[in-house]
Parts: C-alpha cells; sequence; structure tokens
DNA sequence: GACGTGGCATGACGCAGTTATACCTGCCAG
DNA sequence: CTGGCAGGTATAACTGCGTCATGCCACGTC
C-alpha cells in the first residue's frame, strides 16, 4: 500500500496530469512528463495505474467528480427552470475553463484511452466514468422533474427531457471550445439562448417565462442580453460556424 | 511536380489514412502505417504533406467534402421542414458509418493537427476546414430560410437557426457515438426526434405538422415511431447517459 | 549521352510507452 | 540487534513513433 505522508503519490499523479493535460494538451499528457513533474520516473504510471490507460481513466474520473461538484454549485431557486439554465451556465464554464478536460471526459482526447469505445466493446476495463457522468446528469433531471412539477414543463419523460438539454449544451460547449462560434462567446448569445428559450417553449414552457427564468439565471445581465421582441431578429448574429482562426 | 500515372500518390495516401483511421483509430494513423499500406516509406508524408499534421489536414478536409456530398445526397422535397430532418438523418448517418472521421473534423482526434485551437490561435496553417464546413452548413441554412419563406417556422436569423439545429444533431451524435445513449440506436428515438420536433415548435412550427415532417422523412417506418399522442411521456425511454459498455 | 531535378528509400536521432531488473528503504521475526 | 522480506522506485533497455539529412535513381531536357 503506499505510503501516507502528506500528499500520496498517485494523488499527485492525478493533479500534475490534470494540470499538464491543460496547459499543454493531450501531447503534453506523457508517462515521462506526469512523473518528472512530481520528480519520479515513469514507473510510477505503472506503479499506481498500470500504464497510461490507466492514467488517463484515473484523470477523466477526477475531472468528472470536479464536474459534478461544479454543477452541484450552481445555485438552486425557488424557479426550477432558472435552476435548468443555472447549471446550463455552470455546465458551459467548465468546459470553457478546462477545454481538454472536457475533451477528455467525453471522449473526445485519450489516444489510447477509450477512444473508440463503438469498436472497443469487447475490452475489459475496471473503473467507468459512467456512474459519476450519471450522478451529474440526475442534477439536471432533477430540476427538470420540478419544473414539470411547477406546471412550467408538459409532464413527461424527465430523463429524456434532460437528455436533450444535455445534448444542446454537450453540443454548443464542444463547438464553441472548437472555436467554431469564435472566441469572444458571442454563440451564446446567437446560439445557446436562443436554442433552449425554443427547445423549453417545446417543452410547454411559454416563451416570457423562459425568457424571464434565463435573465434571472445570468451572474450578470450582460451574459443573456434579450432579444428585442420588435425588431425580430437577433442583432449581431454571426453566421453559423465560423473559421477556427478568425480574420 | 507528382507523377500523374493512373492513381496519385497523394490520393492514396489520403485514401489509405481515412482506412486506417476508420478500421484502427487514430492510434493506427501513423506515418510509418500509412505510408506502408501504400508500400512506400514514411518520407512519402513529408514529401506529400510536410509531416503529420499536414496529413491530418488533408483527411480532415477530404473528411469535410464526403460529408458535404452526403449531406447534398439528401433528397429534397416540397416540404422544407421534412429536408431538415432528411439533412439531419444523413448527417447521423454519415457520423455513426464514421465515428472517427468525424471526431477528427471537428477536433476531436489529431493530437498534433489543430487538437487545441483554443491554445494554438497564433498557429500559422495554409488550409483550413471552415471553408468547406461552411458550404455544408449553408446547405441546412437554405432549408431552414426555405421553412421560414414556407411559413413553417417563425422569421428570424436562418444561421442562428441553422446553429440552433447543427449545435443538436452535433451534441446528439457525439454521445451516441461515445455510447451514452446506448449502441441500438435507441436515442434517436428517445432524445434526438423528441429534442427535433420540440426546436422545431419552439421555432414556430405546429408540432402535429413537425412530427409529420418528421415521419415523411424517414427512410423506413421504424426509424422515427411517433410518439402515442395519449400516453403522454415516451414509451421505452432510457434513462439518459448510461454507460459506455452496457451490462 | 550528360545533366539536373524531383520523388523516394535508407538510416539515424530523440522521445514516446512499456518492462525486466536491481536497489533501497522500512518493517517484522527471532 | 540482526537478518530476511516485501513493496516502492530508479535504471536501462526494447520497440515504435515523428522527423530529417543523406543519397540513390528515374525521369525530362539540351
Amino acid at each position: 500500500m503506499p505510503r501516507r505522508k502528506e500528499p500520496p503519490t498517485r494523488d499527485r499523479l492525478v493533479d500534475a496530469g490534470l494540470r499538464l493535460l491543460e496547459d499543454g494538451g493531450p501531447e503534453s499528457l506523457s508517462a515521462r512528463k506526469v512523473c518528472a513533474e512530481i520528480g519520479a520516473s515513469s514507473m510510477a504510471v505503472y506503479t499506481y495505474f498500470d500504464g497510461m490507460a490507466g492514467l488517463y481513466e484515473a484523470l477523466t474520473l477526477e475531472a468528472f467528480a470536479r464536474f459534478d461538484r461544479r454543477l452541484a454549485e450552481a445555485p438552486r431557486t425557488t424557479d426550477p427552470v432558472q435552476d435548468v439554465f443555472a447549471i446550463g451556465l455552470a455546465y458551459r464554464d467548465y468546459a470553457l475553463a478546462h477545454p481538454q478536460r472536457y475533451r477528455l471526459m467525453f471522449g473526445a482526447t485519450a489516444p489510447g484511452a477509450g477512444l473508440p469505445p463503438v469498436h472497443d466493446l469487447t475490452a475489459e476495463r475496471s473503473a467507468s466514468p459512467a456512474p459519476i457522468a450519471n450522478a451529474s446528469f440526475e442534477q439536471l433531471v432533477t430540476v427538470v422533474r420540478r419544473s414539470m412539477a411547477a406546471g412550467r414543463l408538459r409532464e413527461d419523460d424527465a430523463s429524456a427531457v434532460a437528455g436533450q438539454l444535455w445534448t444542446m449544451v454537450h453540443g454548443f460547449v464542444l463547438l464553441e471550445v472548437s472555436g467554431w462560434f469564435g472566441y469572444d462567446g458571442q454563440g451564446v448569445f446567437d446560439i445557446l439562448a436562443p436554442h433552449c428559450v425554443n427547445l423549453l417553449v417545446g417543452l410547454g414552457d411559454e416563451r416570457e417565462a423562459a425568457e424571464g427564468s434565463m435573465v434571472a439565471a445570468a451572474p450578470d445581465p450582460e451574459t443573456f442580453r434579450t432579444p428585442a421582441p420588435a425588431a425580430g431578429a437577433l442583432p449581431g448574429t454571426r453566421r453559423g460556424p465560423r473559421p477556427r482562426r478568425p480574420g
């Protein structure tokens, strides 16, 4: 069993791994570099994680755990639809603060670990991020269920509705961190906010109520600028997917 | 200039690269393996692509070109909303048929090429997939615009609306190919189809009209099973994000 | 027929993941 | 106190990776 001095070697490796991943991208996430970061030899990766795949897995689990904590920190109010927006904002905040980590979580990075799950169904692997991811997902299911109980959303399968919201934020965030919506956060205003309002309307909410909850969830008034009802179109709308390198 | 015998070496490398990527995942996409596939030495990658980054870029461009062609093959009818569904189905078909290629296209693979665009804004690179991706996006914008002209969708910025639809399908497809919705296509029925209908309703369409267009776009009656209007909830709904390895 | 140019193979370099081996340190038995 | 034991760790070597300097060789041209 590992020595329990002050900071266990295993945890220091995970911390260093997440730090290197975010600072230098997946290419910096090598066994030699991570171990050198804490002053150990590359053998430590095999002692504690049985190889790089295990390290990737531990990093994924830790990233999901912090993600789950971040979603839990989003405020819960008496307006459950406002809470939906709050969770969505926290979701995006986390992804934008740690884009590499987010890609790792959802199988978009990790050259060796779990990248091709479609072709890799038979691979036996001990720990899966699914339980902790399900915990995060359940946070969304709960506020959806509350929204239905409050009469804001049509009664329906709360998990299916939460899946629609998750799909929306996930797709948006991945496009945003890859630069398809520009790098200035305009996409939230142009795409995500109207998408969310439109989806909520389709789920049964009144448009004015949804927009009110959206504005109430904004930490500052600039986050969501309510579209001018008279103009009809959204001001300053971008032309959709844009080059990764603007200009 | 390259010799123009029968199959140019450059094109054969791109073909072999796409094939290796889909068959063996990103790990199989090495300079040595791709060149060995066509009986050349690894030097060919530098002769034609100036390194692996250039090969990744060429593969991404070719993947986007085939994707664009696939979307263009989706039938266009007199019902523009039906065409929206048809494009969405073609989109998903392509992504599910070539999941690794799809990840490469949207910056999720490619350890060396454009993976961390957030940290890599200053990198100068000649060709970008943005123009061809914009062509695909414009196909969606066109049918959205037709939907507005036909009075099915509220008049709005067609690009912003197309961005919402794109976000939805992109997010869904990435979760689906990673196994979060299971591997049996149930997610289309549980999540994507109701999401699309709900979004279209929020965009101004009538629910019955949207569901009618959806059913009309299905190549066979089983693709979208219309939710029973009496039950309210979707039958057979899954519990949202699921383990990558079911069981 | 000699020449130069461009495509390509060869071989080397550094770095990656991985692993066999040996060492070293802390613990327990006697 | 001493000897053995066991587990964490460093070392070094293996293979395969991207990359590049070098040189060969087959073309097209004068």
